[in-house]
Order: structure tokens, then C-alpha cells, then sequence
RNA sequence: CGCGGGGUGGAGCAGUCUGGUAGCUCGUUGGGCUCAUAACCCAAAGGUCGCAGGUUCAAAUCCUGUCCCCGCAA
């Protein structure tokens, strides 16, 4: 450690299942972190059990020390943090904005992971906006933390292509280790002391807000195309979901189609089954085809067996 | 003890409340027909109704236990 003035003594900040790979290449790159902090822990499953937090689980794995305070301004927590007296604080998807002082303790700083090619998608969502927005590359960055959400300056940045039909679970996937190997890189030059810090630059700024469970509801006035979006960006929370004959029902995966004439009937029609997919008229006159769906309670059923057992009629509506 | 839905031929479902012939839409196989559709027509095969026990003249159906699957909940 000694040969690391600057980020030899490490605080680890993250919560969900994305920020264990980071964790995991903090370690392997001999930052073990001297504490890692997470939200506390919430209800969760099927059954109702406290689930700890992926990050949590996997410091205790690991041996190290976790905190989670209820509060980032709690200070028995600011207290011990002091006493840590770490070099520099990595933050990847911890979930609470960092009130000034916390941003000073660390001596050298906090050094952000962002799951997006800043200054595009700041903010809680990052991957899924990339893919509601049905863009062809995303990408990681690490930046400084500044008071202002998302707004320090970049320290390194990686593009990364989006797959064809690549879901935001996949893609989230594949995004954390690279993350993860750009967050040490980031750190090692840190150390060398030869790393450039630029600005994020004001025009090309976007936000991605938190989703929430509202948003996952079909709007069939929407292109098929945004459709698909949606339904790659909300997988694998919180899905798509519409209503046929009165009843939910989630719409798994579905594909932009071809359709020969002029579509007829309002937006959310059954006009039919082509090629495996139940074929929904949707904005624009353009043609949505469900590959699989679920009704609440049921497993994930392909359109043909879906639309066998509810005997569909064409003409019939989502909703 | 968080709430809830479900296990019925190969697939998806109905039937269970109100016990009494195993049903529907498909698939499969054989035959026919068609310019054509998720094609169409005719015929056939295929089911210990998750498992165990109980009640009953009789249980997919009612009771008890048990295993498995899934939805909500961020």
C-alpha cells in the first residue's frame, strides 16, 4: 500500500448486483477497500425474507467491514468514515446523492463509475434510457464527483456497442465488468498522477430519471419501434404490460414487423398470427409482433400457444 | 408466518363453487383438397386430472397433508 499516495486506502460505496464486480476488481487489483457501504438492507423475494443488498453480501464474503447507514449525514456514520480517513471514496450505484461533506472527506476525493457515456443519461437509469432511446453504442465513464448529480469531470471513458436486441439486464451485465476494469485503470493512472480531467461539456447534457413501475405500462399509440425499446429497456424491470380482455398481461418480447397492406382497426388490434408472433397494430400504422407473454401467475408463454389457449380473435384489443 | 395465482393427453386452456360419460384451441400421424390464409376438409393415436391419505355408491371436483411452478412486493 505504501507505494499508493493516492488511492492506496479505499471506501467502497455501491448497492445492487452491478456494483459487485467493481468491488471484486477493486480487490483483485490490491485495493481491498477498508470499508464498503451500502444501503440498508430491504424486504425483498418471494416469501418476504430482509434481503441484504448484492454489495453487501458479497463485503461479507470477502471479510470487509460494512456499513449501512440510514443516512449519508449520520454522523456515528461520519464518524467512523473520519476515523477510516480513506484516500479516496469509489462510488458505483449506491443510490443517494453525497452531501458535501462527505464529497470532501475522502483526501483525495470520490471517484464515480457511470454506466454511460457522460454527459449523456445522468442520473438513475443510464442503461435503460440508452436503450429506450435506441441507441447503437453506450458506454462507461469515470468522473470526479462534484455536489451536482452526475456533473464532475471525466477522468476516462469507454464506448461501448449495443447488441441487436440486447435487453437492459444483459446489457448491464456486460457493462459492469467493463466498468469495473476501467474504475482500476482510472485509479492506477491516478496514482501515476498522469490522469486529465475534462469537463463534461454543458450541450450534450441529457438526464435518465428512475424508472418506476408506471412506466411499464404499453401504450399502443407508440411506434412499434418504441415499443421495442421499451420492452428491451424494461427487462428485466419493470416489463411491459397491457391488458387483453380485461385481464394484465405482460408483454415478454416482441419485435418491430413487416406488414403486407395498409393495417385496419384502432391501436392495440389483434390483426393476427404471423411467422409465431401475435401481430398488434400500433402507432404510426406500424406493426408490433409479440413473441412471448405472461399472465400474472402464469409462466412466459410463446404468442402461438398464448393465442391458442385464449382462443383469439382478430379484432380483438389490447388495451 | 407478507399478499396472490397455478399443476387436467405433446403445448396452452375450460371443467372444480353446485361430485355422476374427460371438453376446447392447437400440435402429431394417416388420407383428401387448395392460387391462397394462424390455410381448409375427413379420420386416428395420445390422459394414473402433481403426489399421498380421507369422505362417498361414486372424486379432476369435497376434506387433510405434501411436492413443484409462477405473479406482486424494489
Amino acid at each position: 500500500m505504501a507505494g499508493r499516495s493516492r488511492t492506496g486506502k479505499v471506501v467502497f460505496f455501491g448497492t445492487p448486483e452491478i456494483a459487485v464486480p467493481p468491488l471484486d476488481a477493486l480487490v483483485e487489483s490490491g485495493r481491498r477497500p477498508a470499508l464498503v457501504v451500502t444501503q440498508t438492507a430491504k424486504p425483498a423475494g418471494r416469501g418476504q425474507g430482509v434481503q441484504e443488498p448484492p454489495v453487501a453480501a458479497r463485503a461479507r464474503e470477502l471479510g470487509i467491514e460494512v456499513a449501512q447507514p440510514a443516512t449519508l449525514k449520520e454522523e456515528a456514520f461520519l464518524a467512523r468514515l473520519e476515523e477510516t480517513a480513506p484516500d479516496v471514496a469509489v462510488v458505483v450505484a449506491y443510490g443517494k446523492i453525497f452531501p458535501p461533506p462527505l464529497l470532501e472527506l475522502p483526501r483525495h476525493g470520490c471517484v464515480n463509475l457511470h454506466l454511460s457515456l457522460l454527459p449523456r443519461y445522468r442520473g438513475a437509469a443510464p442503461i435503460q434510457a440508452a436503450l429506450l432511446h435506441g441507441d447503437k453504442k453506450t458506454g462507461v465513464t469515470t468522473m470526479r464527483m462534484e455536489e451536482e448529480l452526475d456533473a464532475g469531470p471525466i477522468l476516462l471513458q469507454e464506448e461501448v456497442p449495443i447488441r441487436l436486441h440486447e435487453t437492459a439486464g444483459e446489457l448491464a451485465e456486460r457493462l459492469a465488468p467493463i466498468g469495473a476494469a476501467l474504475l482500476v485503470e482510472t485509479l492506477d493512472q491516478l496514482d501515476r498522477g498522469k490522469l486529465k480531467e475534462r469537463r463534461q461539456r454543458d450541450e450534450s447534457v441529457s438526464y435518465a430519471r428512475r424508472i418506476e413501475k408506471s412506466d411499464g405500462r404499453a401504450d399502443w399509440a407508440l411506434s412499434a419501434e418504441e415499443l421495442y425499446n421499451r420492452v428491451r429497456a424494461f427487462d428485466p424491470w419493470p416489463g411491459v404490460s397491457s391488458h387483453f380482455r380485461n385481464r394484465p398481461v405482460k408483454i415478454v418480447w416482441g419485435v418491430p414487423m413487416d406488414w403486407e397492406d395498409a393495417p385496419m382497426g384502432g391501436t392495440g388490434t389483434f390483426l393476427g398470427l404471423r411467422q409465431g408472433r401475435i401481430a398488434v397494430l400500433a402507432g404510426d400504422s406500424t406493426v408490433f409482433g409479440i413473441e412471448e407473454l405472461q399472465r400474472p401467475g402464469k409462466k412466459v408463454l410463446r404468442a402461438s400457444d398464448f393465442a391458442n389457449g385464449e382462443r383469439m380473435r382478430v379484432g380483438e384489443r389490447f388495451a
